[in-house]
DNA sequence: CCATTAAAGGATT
DNA sequence: AATCCTTTAATGG
């Protein structure tokens, strides 16, 4: 039996308001896993089995199209919960979980939701603050994709991955992971030759610093006009 | 304004 | 060496 410790999970959103009691308790279900950059959490259609809390890294939630294209639904950091299925009266993940870096997570048997949330109303009620969220969140990228240009769901998408996973360093914010062009064309709706050359342009003005797979917002406030304002 | 196609060079394993 | 990532240019919807 591993001894995992109450205060990990202390201070979590989906864990507010929970005393040491309560999640001491919570522990007692929950298995500790490590997943590789790259490897898949779970995929759209399997059963869904167990949930999960990502401790640490990043994983990014992707819907396969039709024709196999791929388009990442959103990014989950650390402190997050996913594969949330049984939240949602759901027998089978919605979407394929990848991690985006190397991830530690702990995972739940799905059949214990039910138990969890009745003997923790708590928690039900931050998962259901979450969902509503995500849900929000959802609907505002529908609106921006159907409305807003390239070049601003661009900047809006640099903009969120810089305020829910940037590091501050001596150059400016920081995108805490590894990403690549086609990774924010698959965010965004675009090709990955679009994100390039808007990314190089960015640059060669200054806003940015970028490299493989990394990007520094040196002027986020430039790109916020961008990504806001009308005209 | 933006996608597609093609070509080429650099980085990573 | 093979594969992946990025840039750049040309073309066309």
């Amino acid at each position: 039996m591993s001894r995992l410790d109450p205060s990990l999970l202390a201070g979590l959103p989906p864990f507010s308001g929970m005393d040491h009691d309560a999640l001491k308790d919570l522990l007692v279900g929950a298995t500790p896993l490590r997943h590789p950059k790259g490897a898949h959490i779970f995929r759209e259609g399997e059963d869904a089995h167990s949930f999960f809390l990502l401790l640490d890294g990043y994983v990014r939630v992707v819907k396969l199209a039709p024709d196999g294209e791929q388009v990442i639904v959103r990014f989950i950091t650390s402190g997050e919960l996913l594969g949330i299925a049984k939240a949602l009266s759901r027998d089978s993940y919605p979407a394929n979980a990848v991690a985006a870096a190397d991830c530690v997570l702990l995972s739940w048997p799905s059949r214990s939701w039910d138990s969890i949330i009745a003997v923790h109303p708590g928690f039900a009620t931050n998962t259901y603050a979450m969902v509503g969220q995500r849900l929000i969140d959802t609907h505002d990228k529908v609106v921006e994709l159907a409305t807003e240009r390239v070049e601003r769901r661009v900047a809006n998408a640099v903009l969120n991955l810089a305020k829910t996973t940037g590091k501050a360093t001596d150059e400016g914010i920081l995108i805490d992971f590894l990403i690549s062009r086609q990774d924010i064309s698959e965010m965004t709706g675009t090709t990955l030759h679009t994100v390039s050359r808007l990314l190089s342009s960015w640059e060669a003005k200054g806003w940015i610093k970028s490299g493989r797979q990394r990007i520094t917002l040196v002027e986020s406030q430039t790109l916020k006009l961008l990504a806001t304002a009308r005209g």
